[in-house]
DNA sequence: TCGCCTTCACTTACGATGTAAGTGTAAGCC
DNA sequence: GGCTTACACTTACATCGTAAGTGAAGGCGA
């Protein structure tokens, strides 16, 4: 709880704020007192920045977002596009608490156009149509969040360090999942991330 | 807000009155004391049946994946997989409010292990190791899980029907998009959740 | 049949939340 | 020097999750 000094108020400030604060004590615990005060002010005065709350939650996505470095345009349009969905896991990670607003909230501001932009030209001058291009991007985008977001679901399991994944089946019953349970625990969560990426990849340049 | 007759209480009752409330107000309507007037009871007597607010949302995305159905095993490995996730996305459309919960909470209830059994046990069978089955799994559900996420998330643009989906952005800034939004606004969404389980699939069947 | 115990819906109460409405003040501009 | 605008402040309200305690109805052993 550092509270600020009093420097003037304003939007950018307060959502970099609550990105501190959310990733600090987590979504439920924002509220508009508590950021207030995170920044040594009353809660209403946000209200001259920020129209309500959920611009607020849209904002912080929007910080969250600009902190995506997307890789500049070389030779190889696969590993740039493998590059760019990296660095879309990495901010996940980095922002737990917050990834899960970009994925579940209707998108206000059009955040990401110009990103949407740059994988349809990438993938056309690669040879693809306009239309797998399009298609091609919804389906890697839909990977890529779902695995994030399934990491960071799976990671809010760790407060309680008891039963560090897996809750006790009874083996007989999950012949299967038994066998695999050594594995459960400790796979390796970035080499899977780009199976996943490579099983995509080669049945998209299959089509090309 | 239809007031059913007292019936006893329970847990199951609740929970199917509290899945139907959302499904019809939204997530944000639901509260315990409009769910209790609902069931024609106060708020605090649900507290009777339900720890808290937390395990009631637990338990209703129990009550949706009790409504999955998965196919029966057959001869087709790759289509009984495909049919599965189609299941699971259709799953997902009949309830987008709640949806949001399964893909969004830490797993409470291990509720699907027999669901990620049947899985690892057809891939098994189809001549795959375990580990790659394994990936396998993780890969397709996020996958799916992400397809759906970002239908329901659009979808959510629709009560403001003004823009239908694209938010007007400079055509010249924007080519490529630009040249794709008439098919913006009318892609086949069953068509690209297939195309992407093409990807992945074609790509895995490549690894047998 | 009586008395007891369990079950479970009820009432009351508390602190926290988002935000509408209005007030006061300091800085910028004519 | 007076006015306007910007913006932080106080107060207030409805609504939320839920802790705590009350009371009645039904089951059960004697």
């Amino acid at each position: 709880m550092v509270v600020e000094k009093r420097r003037p108020l304003n939007r950018r400030r307060i959502l970099e704020a609550a990105v501190r604060y959310v990733d600090r004590e987590g979504l439920e615990a924002l509220s508009m007192r508590k950021l207030g005060t995170e920044l040594g002010v009353e809660a209403m005065s946000l209200y001259n920045h920020v129209p309500n709350k959920d611009a607020l939650l849209d904002g912080m996505v929007e910080v969250m977002l600009g902190e995506l470095g997307v890789p500049p345009p070389g030779e190889d349009w696969e590993e740039r596009v493998r590059e760019a969905y990296r660095a879309f896991r990495r901010m996940a990670h980095e922002h737990p608490n917050i990834f899960p607003l970009l994925v579940t909230r209707p998108p206000e501001t059009m955040y990401g156009a110009w990103l949407v932009e740059e994988f349809l030209e990438t993938l056309r001058g690669a040879g693809f149509d306009a239309e797998t291009g399009l298609h091609a991007y919804r389906v890697i985008s839909s990977y890529a969040a779902g695995y994030a977001m399934a990491e960071i679901r799976d990671f809010a399991l760790q407060p309680d360090a008891s039963r560090s994944n897996s809750m006790d089946l009874p083996a007989e019953e999950f012949p299967r999942l038994a066998e695999l349970s050594p594995k459960l625990k400790d796979t390796d969560l970035d080499a899977e991330f780009e199976f996943g990426l490579d099983l995509i990849l080669s049945g998209l340049k299959a089509r090309l």
